[in-house]
DNA sequence: CGTATGCTCCAAGATGGACA
DNA sequence: TGTCCATCTTGGAGCATACG
């Protein structure tokens, strides 16, 4: 198992790097990561972190020390979450950025720091430079922008690495561990008794879950904002994982063995027949295909947005705009999907353009709260 | 006629020294 | 260490020329 782990964090090294440069208009600022983030209990991100501590400021006063080391964690931590995200992280060293009120001011940046950590993580190969500010954006120009970097390989293995180690304690399972309120007003806090079932619920999840292993494996809470009644949802850091780009997310292991995708568009049309007497048959999109000529994928375009679609309102633009879309299907094919549908399953009718995609989403969520 | 290449210019970022 | 300032760099927009 241990070794399954290994070379397959390897191999997600391996697809992150043969990527090779993110685009060259991807590109974050240092975010705003409380302790809680990516990598930052892993014990390879803290080696390192302590390793360019040491080398980041020449200062021997505590408080420099400490600010040259909260800056560089931002910065890591960025990075770790950019090459998960195949960006680069945009690291700018002019004046007008660090005057008090400014971004990277309040997260307690001075240039001259932001300069030292950039240094030591060119010097220890930590990132490479990308383009050196210059003048860009869509307005012709006009907005000047500030050099851009992207992890070595080096690091991108190293962080690979630490994926399958416990980022958080399974033993923290305490109900404010498990049950968080955020933002709320003290006398708004209900009462333990309303909420319990819930805590328990989670806490019997947990118990199940610390057997298991995944990526960046932490126990899972629950958070609750701003007021009772608003749903609570369940967080955890696997969830943080990039996938839009480079499938890194399903590319990873659940006890050592390859994770599945569910096919969301096919679920939810299982679902809604089911909701409607109708049974689909094993691959629905078959027929359509055959009909109409089109791939997988731009069927399940087409199926996404109309069981997205609120209202028949909402047609016509859906048709006229399609094409623009990343997996792209002009009109007359899109109308060509709609009639084959139609055709071939005519209890669609009621489905397509009548809001069932989030209450279908909403279900999704109940199914897996109950049973779990 | 459309595409590729080379050159200049521009405005804002990068840089490093003086000073507090 | 931070702040300020003058000077150096930078990528791309714009234009001209060359090429197929």
């Amino acid at each position: 198992m241990e070794q399954t782990q290994n070379d397959n964090a390897a191999k997600l090294a391996d697809m992150i790097i043969a990527n090779g440069e993110p685009d060259k208009n991807s590109s974050t600022r240092v975010l705003t990561l409380a302790g809680r983030s990516i990598g930052t209990s892993s014990a390879q991100f803290r080696a390192l972190l302590d390793e360019l501590s040491t080398k980041v400021t020449k200062s021997k006063n505590q408080t420099d020390i400490d600010n040259h080391k909260h800056c560089l964690n931002h910065i890591l931590n960025t990075l770790v979450l950019c090459m998960f995200r195949f960006e680069w992280v945009t690291l700018p060293v002019n004046s007008s950025n660090f005057k008090r009120g400014e971004y990277l001011h309040r997260l307690g940046f001075s240039r001259r720091i932001m300069q030292r950590c950039i240094d030591v993580l060119l010097e220890n190969s930590v990132i490479t430079l990308g383009r050196k500010g210059f003048k860009g954006g869509n307005d012709w120009g006009s907005r000047a922008k500030a050099s851009q970097y992207y992890p070595t390989p080096p690091f991108i293995r190293d962080m690979c690495k630490s994926l399958y180690m416990e980022f958080g304690d399974f033993d923290a399972n305490t109900d404010d561990d498990l049950y968080r309120f955020k933002r709320f007003e003290q006398e708004h806090i209900p009462p333990y008794e309303s909420y319990q079932f819930k805590v328990d619920i989670i806490r019997r999840y947990n118990n199940i879950m610390r057997d298991h292993s995944w990526a960046m494996k932490n126990p899972s809470h629950l958070t609750v904002k701003d007021f009772d009644g608003r749903s609570g949802r369940v967080t955890n850091y696997y969830q943080n994982i990039a996938q839009r780009r480079v499938p890194i997310r399903t590319s990873t292991l659940i006890d050592g063995h390859q994770v599945a995708e569910p096919d969301f568009s096919a679920n939810h049309l299982r679902m809604a027949s089911f909701l409607v007497g109708e049974e689909l048959p094993d691959d629905p999109y078959t027929a359509i295909g055959d009909e109409t000529g089109l791939t997988r994928d731009e069927i399940k375009s087409v199926v996404t947005k109309c069981m997205g679609a609120s209202s028949l309102k909402q047609k016509g633009s859906l048709i006229q705009f399609s094409h623009l879309d990343k997996t792209p299907v002009d009109a007359d094919n899109f109308r060509a999907v709609l009639a084959s549908f139609e055709h071939n399953y005519p209890w669609t009718k009621g489905i397509f353009f009548h809001d069932v995609g989030t209450r279908l989403q909403y279900l999704e969520g109940e199914i897996a709260r109950v049973g779990s």
